[in-house]
DNA sequence: ATACAGTCTACAGCGACTGTAGAGGCAAGC
DNA sequence: GCTTGCCTCTACAGTCGCTGTAGACTGTAT
């Protein structure tokens, strides 16, 4: 039950020492206890936590998002569909990024299989990229991150 | 051969006039005439480049290889190769999203399921999102956007 | 003449961090 | 006790690719 510095829970959660503080700064981790120096303390409900906002955001989910599922577990006894919904939304928005994705890279695969080498100004690499018409896809929607 | 203003541009490249300055300011187009009252006047070539950066933002290219790609354009006696080595990284960079995206879509698939309604102390999802050792994908790599 | 649309500059903000500077803290070996 | 070397602190700037705003000026149509 000792409490851990920031270091050690950087480590146990596997998640940057400046993360940390960044995630205090916008209020997903709480505010810790200090050692009489000043030193963050945490414990193992922190290691808990860190690892759940961790693995929320290698999924993919916002931070706006894991605040609204932090602060539904602080009310275990509530409907659960709101968390659904946001699991849903997300699995949405994976689906979405993965057709786009998908276009794109055939897109890349017909450009760069038909370059044969030789001058930039014969290059069809180039091309591809000055004529939009050519394209499969013809609007590409905006490439926003996940 | 009427020099165009920005609004012109902007509606001939589909490329919001926020962001044709956006783009001038980062040395992506050149820095254009201007009018006595200084407006910016544009013509056909214009149109051409920021249609050319368009269409590599939407293929994904980072703005420093859009850079690159411009620059090689001025020189159409020069070897076509880098031209190719830069759409080649893109492609593997879209295919190794494109894995990482389906991973998460599996993972996210396995968890909507599994919910079945109720209280959220017993909801799959947020047992899912807390217990990383369930997960197919053991260690996702980071999301970064493409 | 008046209305309205277009354009100008300069700067702040987005999301989700990452990196830096410069200061102070802590444990182990000598 | 002292040095060495890492650990932690705060505060702020930078990343990428834009987007939005404020407040002033310009151009065109009726
Ligand atoms: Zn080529
Ligand atoms: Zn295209
Ligand atoms: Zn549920
Ligand atoms: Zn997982």
């Amino acid at each position: 039950m000792k409490p851990m510095t920031i270091g050690r829970l950087s480590k146990a959660a596997n998640v940057k020492i400046t993360t940390i503080r960044y995630y205090e700064s916008v209020g997903l981790m709480g505010t810790p206890d200090r050692s009489e120096s000043g030193q963050r303390l945490y414990g193992s409900l922190d290691v808990e936590r860190l690892s759940f906002i961790r693995h929320a955001r290698e999924l993919g989910f916002p931070m706006d998002d894991i605040r609204t599922l932090i602060e539904l577990q602080t009310h275990p006894s509530s409907d659960c569909a709101v968390v659904n919904k946001i699991a849903q939304n997300q699995l949405g928005a994976v689906r979405k990024r993965l057709g786009q994705l998908a276009a794109l890279e055939r897109e890349l695969e017909r450009m760069v299989t038909s370059c044969e080498g030789g001058k930039v100004a014969s290059c069809q690499v180039m091309a591809s990229i000055n004529d939009h018409t050519e394209c499969s896809s013809k609007d590409h929607e905006r490439i926003k991150p996940l």
